[in-house]
DNA sequence: TAGAAAAGAGACAGACCTGTCTCATCACAC
DNA sequence: GTGTGATGAGACAGGTCTGTCTCTTTTCTA
C-alpha cells in the first residue's frame, strides 16, 4: 500500500530533495544521494514516490504552496495595491540575500525539463502563472483590467530577470533597479499614484 | 597532439552539441549521444575537448560570439539609442518565434552549474554582462552614465524575464509587454524622447 | 497485546555515464 | 610517394543511474 501522502517521512524526503536539487540541480542529484542525505531506505522513498520525476513535482508543488502561503499572509497586512507590490519585491529581496539562495528552482526546472508536456514543466507553469495572476488581481484594484494584466506580466518578467541577476551575484543592482523599473512600469500604466514609493 | 582548434570537425561537434544541449539540457545529454548525432568517433571528440565540461564552455562561447556578431552588425545600421534598443528587442522577438526556440541556453547553464567558480557559470556571467554593457554603452549616448547603467540593468532583467515567459509559451505577451515596459523604463530615466516608439 | 502498516537494509539488474586505450585508416603536404 | 597529423571503430574500465526485490524490523493502532 502507498503510505499516507501526508506522512512525516514523506515530507522529510521532500525537504531533503529540495535542498539537494536547489544546490546541485535535478539530473545531477541522484536518488542514492537523496536517500543517504535523508537517512532513509531506498524503498521508503520509492514507496512514497514511484519515480524520481514524481518527487521532483512534489518538491515544486510544496515550494509553490509555501510561497503562496507566505504571500497570502503578507498581503493581508497591506492595504493598497502599491504597498502589496512593494511587499512582494521586499520578499524577493530577503530571498536574494538568503545565504542559501541559489536562484529560482522553478526556472531551473524549466531548464532541465523543457518539454511543455512534461509534468515538471507544467508545475513550473502553474507557479509562474500563479504569481502573475496574484499581481494582476492586486493591480486591478488600481487600474483597468487590461492594464493590470499588462503591468502584472511586466512585473513578473522583471522579477524573473532580477532573480537571474541575483544568482549571478548582483543582488544590489538587481533589486534596486527592479524596484525602480517597477515604479516606472506602474507609472507608465498611469493609474497608480505614489508608485514611486516602491524605491 | 591536439588538433587545430579551428578544425571543421571541431565546429561540427560544437554545433551538434549545441542542438542537443538546448533541447535536452547538459547533464541529460550524454557524450555517446553527441558523437552518435555528429557521426564522429568518440576519440575525435575527446581530442578536441578533453572533457565534456570544456565542450559545454566551447558551445557557450561560440553562441555568445555569434550573438555579439549579429548585434554588432544590426547596431551598425541604427542611428539613435532608441532605435538600437528597439532593434535588440526585435532580435529577441525573432528568436522567440523561431520554431526551435527552447529558452536561453545561458540561463539553462546557470541552472545546472550553479557554482560561481565553475567555468560554465563564468561563461554565462560574461555573456549576460556583455549584453548589459552593450546596452549601457548605447544608452550613454542619450543619458548620463549612472542612469544608463541603471536602465541597462533594468532592460537586461526585462529581457531575461521575457525569455522565460516566451519559453513558457507566452511569446506575444512577453515581447509586447517587454517593449511597453522598456519604453516606461526609458521614459522614467527621463532622457530618451520618443522612447514610446519601442512599442 | 495482536495485527497491520510503514520503514529499514541491502543485494541486484540493466542501463547509462565519462573517459581511456589500441590499432587501422585516411588525407594532405612536402 | 612518404610521412605526419587527424580520424574512425569499438572494446573496455570503473563508476553511477533509476528502479526492483526480498526479508526483517519497527511503529502504531485497535
Amino acid at each position: 500500500m502507498t503510505p499516507s501522502s501526508s506522512s512525516a517521512k514523506r515530507q522529510h524526503v521532500v525537504d531533503t530533495a529540495y535542498a539537494l536539487f536547489k544546490r546541485n540541480g535535478f539530473h545531477a542529484t541522484g536518488v542514492d544521494r537523496i536517500i543517504a542525505e535523508a537517512d532513509i531506505a531506498k524503498m521508503t522513498m520509492y514507496r512514497h514516490f514511484p519515480a524520481k520525476e514524481e518527487l521532483i513535482v512534489a518538491v515544486l508543488q510544496h515550494r509553490a504552496r509555501r510561497f503562496e502561503r507566505q504571500l497570502d499572509r503578507l498581503m493581508a497586512e497591506e492595504a493598497t495595491p502599491r504597498q502589496k507590490i512593494a511587499t512582494i519585491l521586499d520578499w524577493h529581496e530577503r530571498w536574494f540575500r538568503d545565504s542559501d539562495f541559489h536562484g529560482c528552482l522553478f526556472a531551473h526546472a524549466l531548464a532541465e525539463f523543457g518539454d511543455p508536456g512534461h509534468p515538471v514543466f507544467q508545475a513550473v507553469s502553474r507557479q509562474k502563472n500563479g504569481l502573475r495572476l496574484r499581481m494582476q488581481a492586486i493591480l486591478e484594484g488600481a487600474m483597468p483590467r487590461a492594464q493590470a494584466q499588462d503591468a502584472a506580466t511586466a512585473l513578473l518578467m522583471l522579477i524573473e530577470g532580477a532573480t537571474l541577476m541575483a544568482q549571478m551575484g548582483e543582488v544590489d543592482a538587481a533589486i534596486g533597479n527592479a524596484r525602480k523599473a517597477a515604479a516606472a512600469i506602474l507609472a507608465g500604466a498611469g493609474c497608480l499614484p505614489g508608485a514611486s514609493n516602491l524605491q
